[in-house]
DNA sequence: GGGCTATGTCATCAGTTGGTGACTTCTAGG
DNA sequence: CCTAGAAGTCACCAACTGATGACATAGCCC
């Protein structure tokens, strides 16, 4: 992807793990667990393929690292509550789409049908997703509405991935945020 | 994966093509388009892989027509408008995932990650999911709700992929089809 | 300054993939 | 029966993948 990650890393052992960690997670979720090769991270970083292995096992272990140390839901969770449906619901269907902000969900998203990757994915979902999740919203039914929740932003960011512009005009993309915006408020706010 | 797909088939180029598409079409929505081999799908069918390049042109032409001649939301939307929610809900959360069922959006959440599947999938999902959905739903904002409703449907499945129950309880699960019940049937009726 | 070790590279392997052209075999029509 | 062409197979290719062990080199400590 983009070449420049960290500006000097000269035979500093630290600052290429995690030079090696930054780039896969990029990689991982533009590309996803199969579509990305151990040599596309290692080019990224200006690294030989094989230092990859050495450092963290394999493929699968570098995954599990990029899961464990990655991205979670808390940033979606700045701010006030009230504002919570309409931040999310413009940022997934108006704004133009940051790559960056929905690495989670594109790391899932994207990687979630290959095995390997759905076994890691399924181990950090819970801890990166639906208990921080569960916890910000609070009540006892706080699961159920976490599901329904993350039904509405997965579905949501998948729709923008495969269609970018939602095959919709400016006013009803507009009708689109609001509804779901509306949609959210509610399973955050109310009971079931 | 099962082997029976056509009882004979001696030499008989129409019906070798159909048993190609319809293992292809499985394989597809079961593993992805990326982690489906031309030799896996010929050997469902028990033909040689050459010959699927050769009546297809190449993977990508054969999940094209996959698609073309493939799947559609139309059997999601067979019964009572009252009962769409409650339908589409208790097959998302509550039964036993049969994964032919959900061909269409297991084939859309497992490939549109992969470049080359994704074209055809943004060329496809108008005419096999959106017009007829909207079609069914009828009214000036029918494309907004059909949107809202997809995000939904396509979450649902998404989350029943990850993690087959949820992660829930016998009693949350019963809440979440409720609540997504309610959820997409307000899409269905209502205004936005 | 000299060596030792952490750091990184290179060559290479076995496996898999999609694809192609030459080959065989079955079957329909004369 | 017998042959022509359709239907299907086989052998192979080039590209790519993850991985491994032998090798090179830079920098720190004495």
């Amino acid at each position: 992807m983009s070449p420049p990650l960290s500006p000097v890393r000269t035979r500093n052992a630290a600052a290429t793990r995690t030079a090696i960690l930054e780039a896969a997670r990029r990689r991982f979720a533009h590309e996803g667990y199969d579509r990305t090769g151990l040599r596309d991270i290692a080019s990224d970083v200006g690294v030989d393929a094989a230092l990859i292995s050495r450092y963290f096992g394999g493929k699968e272990e570098l995954f599990e690292e990029v899961l464990t140390c990655g991205p979670n839901i808390a940033e979606f969770l700045e701010g006030d509550r009230e504002g919570f449906g309409d931040r999310v619901a413009t940022m997934m269907a108006i704004e133009p789409m940051r790559e960056e902000k929905f690495e989670l969900f594109l790391i899932m998203l994207r990687s979630a049908s290959s095995p390997k990757a759905a076994a890691a994915i399924r181990r950090h979902s819970s801890e990166a997703f639906f208990q921080p999740l569960e916890a910000w919203l609070g009540g006892e039914d706080a699961a159920v509405r976490a599901r329904v929740l993350s039904c509405l932003m997965m579905g949501a960011t998948m729709n923008r991935m495969i269609h970018e512009d939602y095959l919709l005009d400016d006013s009803q993309r507009r009708e689109l945020c609001d509804a779901l915006a509306r949609t959210l408020n509610h399973f955050v706010s109310s009971d079931v």
